[in-house]
RNA sequence: GCGCCUGUAGCUCAGUGGAUAGAGCGUCGGCCUCCGGAGCCGAAAGCGUAGGUUCGAUUCCUAUCAGGCGUACCA
């Protein structure tokens, strides 16, 4: 356990202990404690810690909660003197506030010290096996601000789940099945014929981009023309598969620029050819929930929470994408995953609750499917709504945003807004006042603290052993202040994973870079006290480790120097 | 029509069933003898509207208004 949650596992058995009392002595009247929280006041005048047992008793005992709190409080450290705990004070409407010692902080900062790189993760998640989905983008064309945006919030989620303690995998599921691909290889086809001379219009709903033009021209580069004689199905299926790869290498290349690796790049195509999107159609109709109408198999999920049976095998005998995806996750279960979270893009959120009751009729339970929706990113440039779709071609891509405000920039960009927000990106903005970005902000305080650190070396000043440090040194406003943002940060990367919402690290590290910022304003480090001075670059390299922490989570670099 | 998400400072966004609602940008005013001024300190300014639950609501519930997204034998 951490400092924060060890310190308030204590105070809630202390409360607990002194409530019994009152109650022994027949001060106090409850059946049963309620479930009361110690929190960590807003204001640093209410003390380290605040408890609401008090409020929460008032009903119960029938009487006023300041009433209570004075009896608590009067029963708390008879028996045993208390060890951190200087004083405790009854306030507002009845909250009990506890003021620690001065060197409770100090010990926590020897704490987080020696656990060197380490602070900041746990064992919260038990090793549960969670696998975490996202971008899973059509391979029929490069990724755009929205890929950018999920990709981003997916693999910092990840990230975060795993110093939380979860066993956390990450996969990309490809799309290289169904009518879009069909429609696909039409593109390709007509820009096939294009290139080589031939008047072909090209499909109404097709793939306008040009960057199908692009992968057609590579192929004519290589291959020649020799497709022009081979049968339109088999030309199709050939230009198909080249342009699938090209397509998909360059996914997975602009992937790995913006700092995602996935543990699993998993093909619905190999549902198909297993026979398991076929065996869902048998499950249901086991399970009694198969229905037959015009010509087309149902899923009856109506019976299953549903408005309405939705179509598994299309009167052509064509699965839906609804069946391969049920196949999908049923596979993800059977793989022993326990816990499946998506990220998706908010377009799909009507396939949600029909996912999840497609999973509940075959036995799993809807709770271990969380679908993360992310609204989506609205592109403005030049003050005008810019449409991005990929047929019509007009986006902009992962890359081209790369290019213009870099991985650190737009990962940080991205991940410090929660998911459910809409997001409207300024390309202008971002291009031109991309220097005005947080993250650069957060950045500096880590390049900072390091340059303090090379001085220190430079000048011989090597940090002594932790155990000889004299923490309770610290006694300034702003190193007090730095000191208990630092200790929050194991319980940050719990209530990030708990809540899946890595932009909570965005915004504690931001926090954490402005304290360190007026920290420096204030005290200097090099040329003070010697045993000041230790101290000081101790609760430097704390910060530092602290900082590089949730940047690495977020996917962004922690410069020494920039 | 129905469903999901969102309305918080001029702008972009955090935030919590509790005690004085925060940050960045912008605006205004201060701070460079000294460890990195990509910094620090200060000022003005806000919970869409109306009800309800609660000791206490910006947070939960209902209604309403506004924006976004869905509502396919597309994915």
């Amino acid at each position: 356990m951490n400092w924060l949650a060890e310190t308030r596992f204590y105070l809630k058995q202390d409360l607990q202990a002194a409530a019994e009392a009152a109650r022994s002595a027949g001060l106090l009247n409850f059946e049963e404690l309620p479930d009361f929280v110690i929190e960590r006041p807003r204001e640093k005048a209410h003390g380290d810690f605040a408890a609401n047992l008090a409020m929460l008793l008032a009903r119960q005992a029938k009487m006023a909660p300041r009433k209570i709190a004075e009896l608590l409080v009067a029963q708390l450290y008879q028996d045993k003197p208390a060890v951190w705990v200087e004083r405790v004070e009854i306030a507002g409407a009845g909250f009990i506030n506890f003021y620690m010692k001065p060197d409770w902080l100090t010990s926590g900062l020897a704490d987080a010290a020696q656990r060197g790189t380490a602070f900041g993760e746990s064992d919260f998640g038990q090793g549960e096996r969670v696998n975490v989905e996202f971008v899973s983008a059509n391979p029929t064309g490069e990724l755009h601000l929205g890929n950018a945006r999920g990709a981003a919030i997916g693999d910092s989620l990840a990230n975060i789940m795993q110093a939380a303690g979860f066993a956390v995998e990450r996969e990309y599921y490809i799309n290289d099945a169904g009518k879009q691909i069909e429609n696909f290889g039409l593109s390709l086809e007509a820009r096939y014929l294009q290139q080589l001379g031939q008047e072909v219009e090209f499909p109404e709903d097709g793939y306008h981009g040009e960057d199908i033009v692009e992968t057609v021209k590579n192929y004519i580069e290589t291959e020649g023309d020799k497709l022009l004689t081979v049968q339109p199905d088999l030309r199709r299926e050939i230009l198909t598969r080249f342009a699938l790869q090209k397509k998909l290498d360059a996914i997975r290349t602009a992937l790995l620029h913006y700092g995602v690796e996935y543990d699993t790049w998993f093909s619905e195509q190999t549902l198909h050819d297993s026979g398991a999107v076929k065996q869902v159609v048998t499950d249901y109709k086991d399970a009694g929930l198969l229905l037959e109408q015009e010509d087309a198999l149902w899923f009856a999920a109506d019976k299953c929470g549903c408005d309405k049976p939705e179509v598994l095998v299309r009167a052509n005998g064509i699965p839906t994408y609804y069946t391969a995806d049920i196949a999908y996750h049923k596979n993800k279960f059977e793989r022993g995953f326990s816990r499946l979270i998506n990220i998706w893009g908010a377009d799909h959120h009507g396939h949600v609750a029909r996912l999840k009751s497609a999973m509940g009729a075959l036995g799993y339970s809807e709770d271990k499917l969380e679908v993360i929706l992310m609204q989506l990113v609205r592109l403005f440039s030049n003050g005008e709504i810019m449409r991005m779709s990929k047929r019509a071609g007009t986006y902009v891509t992962l890359e081209e945003l790369l290019e213009e405000v870099g991985r650190d920039a737009a990962r940080f960009f991205f991940v410090m807004r929660s998911a459910d927000s809409q997001m409207d990106f300024d390309l202008d903005l971002a291009k031109s006042q991309s220097m005005d970005n947080p993250v650069y902000y957060v950045q500096y305080a880590h390049a900072r603290i390091n340059s303090i650190l090379m001085q220190a070396a430079e000048q011989g000043v090597e940090l002594v052993d932790l155990a000889t440090v004299n923490f309770a040194l610290l006694v300034d406003e702003t190193e007090r202040d730095l000191l208990r943002k630092i200790l929050e940060l194991p319980d940050e990367i719990v209530a990030a994973a708990v809540q899946r919402a890595p932009h909570k690290i965005a915004a504690y590290v931001m926090d954490l870079g402005a304290l360190f910022h007026s920290f420096y304003a204030v005290c200097r480090v090099l040329g003070v006290d010697a045993d000041l001075q230790q101290a000081r670059l101790w609760l430097c390299r704390v910060t530092a480790g602290a900082v590089a922490k949730c940047l690495q989570l977020l996917g962004v670099s922690a410069p020494d120097k920039m």
